[in-house]
DNA sequence: CCAGACGTTGTT
DNA sequence: GTCTGG
DNA sequence: CCAGACGTTGTT
DNA sequence: GTCTGG
């Protein structure tokens, strides 16, 4: 992880949860994918939800060299170049009530939901870039918007059945010390209790389903050929 | 000194 | 296989 | 993250 | 911009 979330709670939910509003309206989205703008509150604006665009470009890159770092690891964030100056200076809480991750199986990948126990929205810790100044260049047709990534960590019981890694969610109680530079112990695999993890069908694979079908639970491919789905 | 990379996940 | 687009 | 393209000359 | 490799 993580490269695919949703954010479909009511605006007003969002509104009062993070105490902020979107700078535009909020659209229910039930799968998000990297290279889409999503609604993130940025440190330099933690009243406003804004909306960047998933695949963090440095500052000094031209953006010639692909679509952005989606993710980045917390365990060398205050290192890396791609990183470092937005941890110390760009926090930003990408708002969402869940993920997906893809679990390889001897048959294929089977895609899981994961989400809090009580479906309620939470956020990760991101980074964000600001966009270049100006119009975008007409002759490379970069795009100049801000972007955003999301820090990954170790998984929790819950995420290390599907996958190896994934993102960082913080508690209500961690979101202001994240924005307001607070560290690495803010980094650690949410608790498990607190969240579970669920298939659901292949239909999500496809970034275009944008749709309330791709979260409803299903059997698991492996169980259905093993029989393991079939009574309850 | 300049040139070239700068990232993750996953896979081998 | 690898890159781009969503 | 997955899906889908991945090419040219020339023609409509 | 900053670091590493040559």
């Amino acid at each position: 992880m993580c490269g695919r979330t949703s954010l479909f709670a009511s605006a007003e939910v969002v509104r009062e949860r993070f105490d902020a509003d979107p700078v535009r309206p909020l659209e229910p989205r039930y799968n998000v994918s990297p290279g889409q703008e999503h609604p993130v509150v940025r440190n330099d604006a933690p009243d406003e939800i804004r909306f960047p665009t998933w695949g963090l470009v440095p500052r000094w890159s031209d953006g010639s060299g692909g679509s952005g770092h989606i993710n980045a690891r917390a365990e060398t964030l205050a290192e890396k170049p791609s990183f470092r100056e937005a941890f110390a200076e760009r926090r930003c809480l990408v708002l969402a009530d869940g993920f997906y991750d893809w679990k390889q199986t001897p048959t294929g990948k089977q895609p899981y939901r994961i989400e809090r126990e009580d479906r309620e929205p939470f956020a990760f810790a991101g980074l964000w870039e600001p966009g270049t100044e100006g119009a975008e260049d007409p002759n490379t047709g970069n795009r100049n918007g801000a972007t955003f990534t999301v820090v990954t960590t170790e998984p929790n019981a819950v995420v290390e059945r599907v996958h190896h890694r994934m993102p960082v969610m913080l508690s209500p109680g961690e979101e202001q010390r994240w924005l307001e530079g607070g560290d690495s112990d803010l980094l650690d695999p949410y608790p498990a209790a607190e969240m579970r993890a669920y298939p659901v069908s292949s239909a999500v694979n496809d970034p275009g389903n944008d749709s309330p079908a791709v979260i409803e639970e299903v059997p698991a491919e492996e169980d259905v050929q093993t029989g393991l789905g079939d009574f309850g």
